[in-house]
DNA sequence: ATAGGGTTGACCGATACGGTTAACGGAGGC
DNA sequence: GCCTCCGTTAACCGTATCGGTCAACCCTAT
């Protein structure tokens, strides 16, 4: 990759990125055109193949600098360190809200990207991440105190469910094809405030007198 | 379309379906080729086309067979006749894993399909179905008692964040591209349980003590 | 004016596309 | 044995699209 990429305009390195999550978000490696890329960035297809020698060279980068962006935002959020679990989420969301507002089909090409099976492009990224946010995952419910949460509840069945949950509702919003973020702010705010008063101990409490 | 087809045995009907539900659930309209439907489906493009006189026609019939199963399968599950809310979302999600189990690719297709943008088919689509599920969706929610839940809760929240994880959790399966349908009725059965539990008054009253 | 680098339209060979056609092959009737 | 029918296919057609290249075009700074 042509380190000339780097000192482009940012507006410019941005609009590349994005054509690349948006084009390679919708259609398989193979099946996703470099100068459909190009287009949508607004550039022609050879100053593309001028910043990336070929099709493989610029799909990687996208992956690598689509993970590489998402740890920054998550880690400048402090979701990582957050004591409580709600806030905690919380930080994660406003994480993923700025970068699903600065890149709209970043998530939707992580997805993808993850579970991509073309040959040419597979190895590289399964073997580049993997288990990431299993591991974290997984630290952060082993330091939940049950006494903040309602009696008998499963913490384990309740991460997942809010998980699945809040994926569920991005993939309404990716798949409806306009991103509003602001819309998608307001709904996952209101899934935070139904979740605390649903699952906390002391919230649960107030809300039964 | 050719009325031949239907009197093709059930598998190769399968197949054809499947492989269309397939192919055009991994891809845009326009780059999905006709031509690996047809290897998918374990038959000559030519023959193919003999049974459809275009990628246009197999495509609106697909997405036309698509709703048509579903609302069968729903309809003679009764998930849409069931008073109690849990029975009815189980029904429902029976309905479902039948269907996932004989179209593996049904859901995503659906998807796809409904919000695909390409001027040649999209306008069927969208003029095709509409707000069947908003509607539905509704409908059940008048109908809910909440003396049955925990008191103060939100029941329009309650109702959506149980779509969302359902959506969020059969994603995950779908863009594994494996669907192991047994495992995904476990995590169903064990979700369903897990809101029994949260949500139901009498439940949580039991739990509590 | 000229040298240099960012940028592009035009081009290349290969292949993939939607759709057609002529022919194959096997089952049934005579 | 011969013919007919029909499900099925390999081969083909004209065109479009693909990844990738290249010579030439700006524009700016000397």
């Amino acid at each position: 990759m042509n380190p000339k990429f780097y000192s482009l305009p940012t507006e410019k390195q941005s609009a590349i990125l994005n054509a690349g999550f948006h084009v390679f978000s919708q259609n398989t490696y193979k099946k996703s055109p470099m100068s459909e890329i190009a287009d949508a960035a607004g550039i022609s297809k050879a100053l593309l193949f001028h910043y990336f020698r070929n099709k493989k060279e610029l799909y990687l980068f996208l992956w690598d600098t689509c993970c590489r962006i998402t740890v920054e935002e998550m880690t400048r959020s402090g979701a990582y360190e957050q004591r409580d679990l709600f806030t905690c989420m919380d930080s994660g969301m406003q994480a993923k809200l700025r970068l699903m507002r600065q890149y709209p089909d970043l998530g939707a090409f992580a997805v993808r990207a993850f579970y991509e099976k073309d040959p040419e492009v597979s190895a590289e990224i399964r073997e580049s991440m993997g288990q990431y946010l299993d591991a974290h995952a997984a630290k952060k419910l082993q330091k939940l105190d049950p006494e903040d949460f309602i009696p008998g509840i499963d913490l384990q069945m309740m991460y997942r469910e809010m998980y699945w949950a809040s994926e569920g509702c991005l993939w309404e919003y990716i798949q409806r094809g306009c991103m509003d973020v602001n819309a998608m702010e307001e709904d996952f705010r209101r899934l935070l405030a139904h979740w605390k008063k649903t699952y906390l101990r002391k919230e649960r409490e107030e809300a039964s007198l």
